[in-house]
RNA sequence: GGUCCAUUCGUCUAUCGGUUAGGACGCCAGGUUUUCAUCCUGGAAAGAGGGGUUCGACUCCCCUAUGGACUACCA
């Protein structure tokens, strides 16, 4: 607690600068604000992930908020969808949708908070810093057909049909008529606005470059995502807002949004995340880079409810939610150390957004893989053996816990995936009905049988299967007989495993015990050649 | 086209004016091993280009190039 404590205080002075004195010891509340079009990508999990640390980190609160505000858009199933996968995840939601008790600032929908908009739209229309607009898209495909690299904007609005050009009593006639308009907000040409970015430090544009961006629009009585984020924030009161880099260009409109609505003071700080990169050639990681690489670019399987399409997730896959959440903490931001492996917990007491680089990332997929390789390491045998047990019930395949787990220690340092344990392991399981061509030819010469059958004697005196014992003993008949080590002990494996591959012969051995190893002998002396 | 952002090994990145430019993934080689894999050791591999500033630039500034994002009554 103390040395939480200590880092928040820290933190704070350092940006102690930027803020006045009561604002200082605002508290840190960020959320995650995605829109519920579909399945989550696994940059916006990355956005979520690095939201999640910062707020941990710095003691706050992270609210998770739903920008349903475009109706045509939303897709029944991806809210459940988000919430599951940062559960999965263990990205712990605070505050909102998904949360254990929604907030106090409820509801987290933006679809829920039609009445609450509205209010501000006026306040800006009073204000006279947005104005009302009837242009009909057709009407605006037209100018903008006409009119090369048309804007919406101060040099173009005069030309538009909206309250600026009409007269009120036409625009409350309209209106009464129940004609269709958009608010659109007014800017003025010509002005600084300064963007003070977290990890990109001050971002200046000139607001004459910027379009008089729709607010709020008649048809469903719902306001644009610019003005919900920022009412949403306000009201929330976000005190950081990380998302991704492809919102820097539209931050400067929500600056001019807190300013004209008289927020400045209590305007959020901004950083804004470097992209996820897709790994060949250049662009934002998209679905289809997931399809044509072969990699999941989702948390979770999902399936689109319009489509049908399926789209396959990194927990279908075979991922540990901390070998993902690990992966994806590192592409785009590192602690300065060299230590790869972090829980959830580490990353948070490291995490800093001024350590966050500002290029985009490259999704490297095989880097991926190494992270769960390395998880599946980390986990007991015990709990492996569980999850593997899991793929055996659908394999008919019952086997004694104690003998899995012994399994498992024998080959899980070969698998990144627990669903690879079972192409490690299956002879463990049944015997082998074909034997490898290239070894056979290499390996199995016209003495082996009668070497093998030899072998079969020697095993069946044994009274002792244990590895230690019939090493020993194999190893001094081996040499007694002045045979071929390697001659004799990759015809054995042959014969139990069918492949040159897999652990130690006389682990092996022990596991299956003295029957299944002699049965196994005669069927290859028997089938091979 | 316009605006903005970015640019160190193939990839993720360290370096915050002075380093043999470090680590990790991947790759290659060697070792361990009865096999395969793991593992261990080693290796190849980088400051986009050009100007400045400076005693000294990967690091600061400018230009160019390249890449990207945005440019909807989508978020």
């Amino acid at each position: 607690m103390l040395f939480l404590h200590s880092i928040s205080n820290l933190y704070f002075q350092s940006l102690e600068s930027n803020f006045k004195k009561k604002y200082r010891m605002r508290k840190v509340r960020v959320r995650f604000a995605p829109s519920p079009t579909g399945a989550l990508h696994i940059g916006g999990v990355r956005t979520a992930l690095y939201n999640y640390l910062f707020a941990k980190k710095h003691g706050g609160d992270m609210l998770l908020r739903i920008e349903d505000t475009d109706s045509a858009r939303f897709v029944p199933g991806a809210e459940d969808y988000i919430v599951e996968a940062l559960q999965w995840l263990g990205i712990n939601i605070d505050e909102g949708v998904g949360a254990a008790s929604e907030g106090a600032f409820a509801p987290y929908r933006q679809s829920e908070r039609k009445a609450i908009y509205r209010k501000y739209v006026d306040q800006l229309l009073e204000a006279g810093l947005a104005y009302v607009a009837f242009d009909t898209p057709a009407q605006l495909d037209a100018q903008r057909a006409e009119i090369a690299n048309f804007q919406y904007d101060a040099s173009t609005r005069g030309l538009m049909t909206n309250s600026l050009t009409l007269s009120a009593d036409e625009v409350n006639q309209r209106i009464a008529a129940g004609e269709q308009y958009v608010v659109r907000i007014k800017i003025a040409p010509n002005e600084e606005i300064k963007v003070q970015d977290l990890i990109r430090g001050e971002v200046v544009f000139n607001s004459s470059v910027i379009d008089d961006k729709v607010l709020f629009k008649s048809s469903d009585e719902l306001p644009t995502y610019h003005m919900a984020n920022v009412v949403d924030d306000y009201l929330m009161q976000i005190s950081h807002v990380i998302r991704g880099e492809e919102w820097l260009p539209s931050a400067p409109l929500h600056v001019l949004l807190y300013k004209y609505l008289g927020w400045s003071e209590v305007m959020p700080e901004f950083a804004h995340l470097p992209l996820l990169l897709k790994p060949d050639g250049n662009g934002k990681l998209s679905k289809r880079d997931g399809d044509r690489l072969g990699f999941p670019v989702f948390p979770l399987n999902w399936k689109d409810p319009k489509t049908g399409e399926t789209s396959s997730g990194y927990r279908e896959a075979g991922y540990f939610p901390e070998a993902v959440v690990n992966f994806l903490s590192l592409l785009g931001w590192n602690s300065g150390t060299e230590q790869e492996i972090f829980s959830m917990q580490e990353l948070i007491d490291q995490f800093s957004l001024d350590r966050v680089s500002k290029s985009g990332a490259k999704f490297d997929y095989e880097k991926g893989k190494w992270f769960n390789h390395k998880y599946l390491q980390l986990k007991s045998d015990d709990e492996i053996a569980d999850m593997f047990q899991r793929i055996l019930i659908e394999k008919d395949i019952v086997e004694d816990t104690q003998k899995l787990v012994k399994i498992v220690s024998l080959v899980k340092e070969r698998a990144n995936f627990v669903n690879e344990l079972w192409a490690q392991s299956s002879f463990f399981f049944v015997a082998p009905t074909e034997y490898d061509a290239k070894t056979i030819q290499k390996r199995w010469k016209a003495e082996t049988p009668a070497q093998m059958t030899e072998l079969i004697t020697l095993l069946d005196a044994i009274e002792d299967f244990s590895p230690v014992a019939t090493e020993e003993i194999v190893k001094e008949w081996i040499a007694a007989k002045e045979y071929n080590m390697g001659g004799i002990m990759n015809a054995f494996r042959l014969s139990i495993v069918g492949e040159p591959k897999g652990p130690h012969m006389f682990d092996i051995i022990a596991l299956l015990g003295k029957e299944e190893t002699i049965a196994r002998l005669k069927t290859a002396i028997e089938n091979i050649k």
